[in-house]
Parts: C-alpha cells; structure tokens; sequence
DNA sequence: CGGAATGTTGAACCGTTTCAAACGGAGTGG
DNA sequence: CCACTCCGTTTGAAACGGTTCAACATTCCG
C-alpha cells in the first residue's frame, strides 16, 4: 500500500483529465485511494471472464487486450488497453465479469477495491462524471470497433485498426513516419478484425508493397498517414481524444 | 412540461431499477424531472452524428436502433433501443453525437435536460450509479455484438440476434413459441449483422426450414428456443438481465 | 389502381478461409 | 556451437461462405 505523491494513479488521472475537469481536491482524493500493485509477464491474464473480485485493477504500464469467446471456441479481441485505463470498471458495480484481459507485455497494474471506488464516487460526483465520461469514450470505441468489423474490406480493416492504435498510443504528433510498437500476433491481428492470421498476412503485405507501412519484428511504421486514413476511411472523431 | 405521478419516467425507473437498487426518494427525484414528449414516426431520426443539443432523449415506447455509417457509406446497425433507454446519455457529457438512432416503429419520446440530468447526478449519486450500471451494460452488449459479427457464420449470428432481441423484448417466461414483432427489413437486418439482405434472406429461410423459427410479416416466433440458442451459442449473462 | 419498397430465387463471382508445406528466428540442451 | 524444437510468418492452391447482379414476386401505401 502506498499513497506517494507520484503514483500509478498519475496515469489514471491524466487519462481522466483527458475527457473532464479534474480539479486538485480530486487528485487529491484519487491520490489518497490504496492500492496494491503487480507485475504481469507478457500474456498473462489480467482478468477473466466469471471472475468476481472485490478489487478493480488499473493498468499502470502496458499494452493488453479485452476478448471474448465464443460458445464455439473462437475467440474475438474487443479493444487494446493502454495505461491509465481501469479494465475492469465494470466490476465495481457488476459482480462478474464477462470478458477477458490479457496482457501483450509486461505490465504493471494497481489494485483498488470496489468500496474505496464506490465511495469515492459518492464524495466526489466530479470524479465519477470523469470515470463516467471515460466509460462512454469506450462505449463509443467499442462501436467504431463494430463498424470496423462489420463493414470494411480486410484492407481498410486493418488500416483503420493501424490508425486507431497509433493515434491511441499517441506516437507524437508528426502526421508522417509515425513509428510505433505493435506486440501483438498475425493471429491476434486475426481475432481483432474477425479475420484470419493467414488473411492478415495477405493484407499486411498489401500495406506494405503499396508503401503505406512498414514492418519488422512487432513495430510497425507508417509511412503515409493521409493514404492510409483514406484507405481505411478513418476519422478520429469516435476517440474523443480532446474531450 | 409534466411531473405527473404517472409519467414516462416510469419505464426510465424500471429499466434503471433493473440493475441498481433505486430507493423511494430517488424515484421522487426522477419523477420531478422535467421533460417534454414528442411522437416520432416510424423511419425518423431520434438522433443524428453531428448533432448537438442541450438535452437527451429518453425511448418511451416504440423501437429504434443505433447505426453509425462508414465514411465508403456502409452501415452497421449498432443495437436496437427499446423504452426506457435515454439514446443519447452520451450527450449529457460529450456534445457532439456520433452516431445515429433512427425508429423502427412509430416510437414516443421524452427530452430532459443536459442540465437537470447532471444536476441530479451530482444532488443523488446513487441515481447517478443506476445509470452508470446501465451504461455498463449497454457497453457489455456492444461487445457482444461485436462478438456476434467477428466471429460467428451467418446462420448462428442470425440466431443469435433473434436469442437477444427475443430476450430484451422480454416475451414471457415460457421458453418455446417465444413470438415477437421484430419490425425490420431484410436489408437491415443485413446492416445489423454484416451480412446482405439477400443472404439474410436465404439464413432466415434455413432457420425455418430447419424448424427453429417461423415468421409471417414482420413477426417471429421462435418454435424451438432450446436448440436456437444452441445454433447461437446464445449465453444470455451478457445481457445482465437480473443485475 | 399503380408505383415503390421489400422479399425471393438463381447463377456467377470473389474475398476470405482452409489446408498444407516451407521458412525463419529465438530459446534450449547436449 | 550445432541440432532441435517451438512458435510465428509466409506462400500457394483449392474450397467455401457470402456477395453481386438480375429478374421476378409480393406487399405496402398513397
């Protein structure tokens, strides 16, 4: 247990800045909620689906993913978590979650309790319209997701997810040459975008003999920014990445 | 304007009661919510991408569904709101809107406030957590259908849509000859699923032909709920229909 | 009644999957 | 340091699920 003045809970306020006025009695508060933290190795689970917990768990560093299976086996990833996200929000309200997290590398995480987040809420309405707000935001991704899914060519498909991630990862600002890490398989790539590793392949290389990215080993470059948002009809505006 | 002791809150208070306990008062405080009706043809737009407003819109009766369309102009049906939702919370807090909702059916609607919905999630937090629960369901049901459209074949995803929307509209208990208006066109249920209209077509005459469902208009009934769900690898937790 | 929207059906086509085989790199143990 | 294995990537060929296109039937609605 720890309450420093510099804390994993620095992530998750500035996560929370993003979206909502955060004011300095509220990082006060957030900074006084206990927490206990972990390290996970690369493709541990962070959470499972039936699980019931009385802690939520707060990505500190980090890159994992949400998925679920099917009754049938297959599996369908949801979203990438970054840090500073709580993944298991749901949790303090829900008893039993319903999806999967699972880290892509090394991660380190904070544990907080249902009741001091519950409590929380009810002294600080400001502080729970923020985590709130974030909640929409991933509601509102969770849908672009959909859309991804359901209605675009593997070629935009995994253009846009490339846009989404890099503008996530928040490479730097530069429109041009973003270089990023991208830890996940061919067979990852496959159960986000409802394709198969085979396909991703296929596609990937598309990307790249047509100039749009690069890749080596799991970082990807993307060499031109305009082309490849035009390929995967991309517009920001479902991040919400200003509020 | 209207405080009526019956009022369309009521089906506000039921959903919400759904999931989070909602004492007395809290039912006093919703009820003094102000709002005004509107009726809606069947067709219209209850909420457009883009739009701005100073107040959300709560579903009191009638059905709509939520789309976005991708900038190539496909469009993916995102879910179907029945009453007792507010269609666009998300407002509340994030101005611009970014998606559509649209009516199935001629459908009644009620508008509150921005303004005296974040009032009252400040004055009555535990208001303001029965909407968050439910905010956490709807994202618990996105991912679903995301699910849905990533990883299952047509004939399962069809099923399985049919599992959902027979289980939100909330039929009755008996578990065969479950019957239903579902009040949407082929071409939609296709922008639903990510499938065409014509390959709806022909899954929706498998299904009847194999003795799962019949259909007549716009009417379902589900002769064999026990083997649909079993083609659907239907688990209805997602939905949280008992908190 | 007439016209538009929706549903139905068949045939050809195509994007993606499936299967299978080979390749490469990282890690391990002899 | 090599041989071996494991895991992920790459590639090709064949198969398949779903799409597209087109024509026709039906229902809805003014």
């Amino acid at each position: 247990m720890n309450t420093a003045s510099f804390s994993p809970i620095t992530h998750l306020i500035n996560k929370l800045a993003l979206h909502s006025q955060v004011t300095a009695e509220d990082r006060v508060a957030l900074f006084g909620l206990a927490y206990s933290s972990r390290i996970f190795e690369a493709g541990s689970y962070l959470l499972r689906d039936g699980d019931i917990t009385d802690h939520c768990t707060l990505l500190v560093s980090g890159i994992a993913f949400r998925h679920k299976v099917s009754a049938e086996g297959f599996r369908q990833i949801l979203s990438i978590c970054v840090n500073g996200e709580i993944i298991n929000l749901q949790q303090a309200y829900i008893e039993i979650a319903d999806n999967n997290v699972q880290t892509l590398t090394r991660c380190e995480t904070a544990s907080i309790s249902h009741v001091a987040l519950r409590h929380l809420f009810v002294e600080r309405p400001s502080i729970a319209r923020a985590f709130y707000v974030t909640t929409l935001v991933e509601l509102s991704m969770s849908r672009e997701w959909t859309l991804n899914i359901g209605r675009r060519d593997a070629r935009a498909r995994v253009a846009h997810f490339l846009c989404e991630i890099a503008l996530r990862l928040d490479i730097d600002d530069s429109m041009t040459n973003k270089t990023f890490e991208l830890p996940m398989t061919q067979e990852q790539l496959g159960d986000a975008l409802g394709l198969t590793a085979v396909h991703i392949n296929r596609t990937l290389k598309g990307l790249v003999r047509d100039g749009l990215i690069t890749r080596s080993n799991y970082t990807v470059t993307i060499l031109d920014w305009e082309r490849l948002v035009r390929v995967a009809g991309f517009e920001s505006r479902y991040l919400h990445l200003n509020g």
